[in-house]
DNA sequence: GAGTGGTCTAGACCACCTC
DNA sequence: AGGTGGTCTAGACCACTCT
């Protein structure tokens, strides 16, 4: 392995700490003499390790070093697409249905989530997305009207989850899973017996301190969030 | 923006694109441009522009050149702690119980998802595991004792959670989310009615080919994955 | 004080892919 | 065929923090 490619290096690196080579908390030798090691500059080194400790691998700090994380907290990345693109991906046919909207004053939990104060009007935006036709997830939405474009589309036409994501740009957003029992009205848009156990995404952007959206999405039984480590 | 670092140009690079100055599934200059712009090495440019890549809102491809993507897949990443450290966050304190440990043949479904031949005997654990002594996470897990170290610890006085993570690495592993009614184990266990809406989470590792482990955790109510993007 | 990682530079070569 | 991003090099300065 004497030959290039950070990769390479990052590969050696983990095999070592997996053979025990360099058991959990040890230090590790220091990119100069890693570089001298593998024959290569010491950037290579560095790219190598910076990719390990943003895996959460290495733990990396100035002057102290480079030692392999003790416990080590994995680190998956969730991909969130549009639903759009989520009910293609599965070879399915995507469709929505608006079933209401209204502007209406937030309630005390939906402002409070976005601070603002109770009251405040919002867009309230309530859609069935369809995949093939059958009810996949039924979403949930306030939306700010004053942080958004004068103009809104059609949300009959486009459906908001996808508009935002196009036309609107955020700084910050939060997404959280949990899982909950289907209210009543979850039960009669998706079509199952109430109190279905449901898979639950929230989410809620920011434009810097303004708050632009905050969704509730109720999916379908049997739906999963899946990745790889 | 003449000075460096690379974090501003990743700044400015995101601020053009969120003000419309290059909408999406617009061509951006290329490296050598932007970096005769901001004044910097190409490198430089280079490193801001891999990070906003591998965030989901820049497309690259050699010769083609950098483009905003168009549905941007945003990306966010999840920490995987050790439940004990995830109890430990919540300034509460950690116990569990095995409640059952025991080598049984693979029923079907477990073997199938390990890619074993079902009859295989694997090791099965039940551990319960505590928040300030309260039910917190109902863990079971199947391990496959062929590539495992030849002494295992007493599971009553580690937890195989802990131990898996500090003394067995693995090549490759996958998570998924999901919601599920209680079982009437977890209902018993967790002290829940049974039919309670579940977080669940379900996890497989891998040390090549070889399967290690398949675990579900069956969370309690209210238990919620949060990240931020 | 000294050694570590973090970053930048200026230049170079290469793989790839669109033109 | 030529321009793009991907990567590497050798050197440098700096910020941090441990001793």
């Amino acid at each position: 392995m004497t030959l290039n490619g950070w990769d390479v290096i990052r590969h050696e690196v983990l095999r070592r700490i997996r053979v025990g080579e360099w058991p959990q908390g040890t230090m590790i030798p220091s990119e100069v003499d890693l570089a001298r090691e593998f024959g290569c500059a010491r950037a290579t080194v560095n790219r190598a390790l910076r990719e390990l400790a943003s895996a959460g691998v290495l733990e990396r700090r100035r002057r102290a070093g480079t030692r392999v994380a003790a416990l080590p907290v994995r680190k998956a990345t969730l991909d969130i697409p549009v639903i759009r693109q989520e009910v293609e991906a599965r070879g399915q046919t995507h469709g929505f249905r608006l079933l209401a909207m209204r502007t209406d004053p937030a309630p005390v939990p939906v402002a409070s989530r976005l601070g603002l104060p109770p009251g405040t009007p919002l867009i309230w935006l309530d859609t069935l997305h369809l995949a093939d036709g059958q009810p996949f997830v039924h979403e949930t939405r306030w939306l700010n009207p004053a942080v958004l474009p004068w103009t809104l589309p059609d949300f009959g036409q486009i459906s908001a989850n996808e508009w935002l994501v196009m036309q609107v740009s955020y700084t910050r957003g939060d997404i959280a899973f949990s899982a909950a029992a289907s209210t009543l009205r979850e039960s009669e848009v998706l079509g199952v017996p109430q109190g279905t156990p449901l898979f639950i995404t929230e989410r809620t952007t920011w434009l810097f301190d303004a708050p632009i959206t905050l969704v509730r999405l109720a999916h379908v039984p049997g739906y999963r969030v899946q990745t790889v480590m």
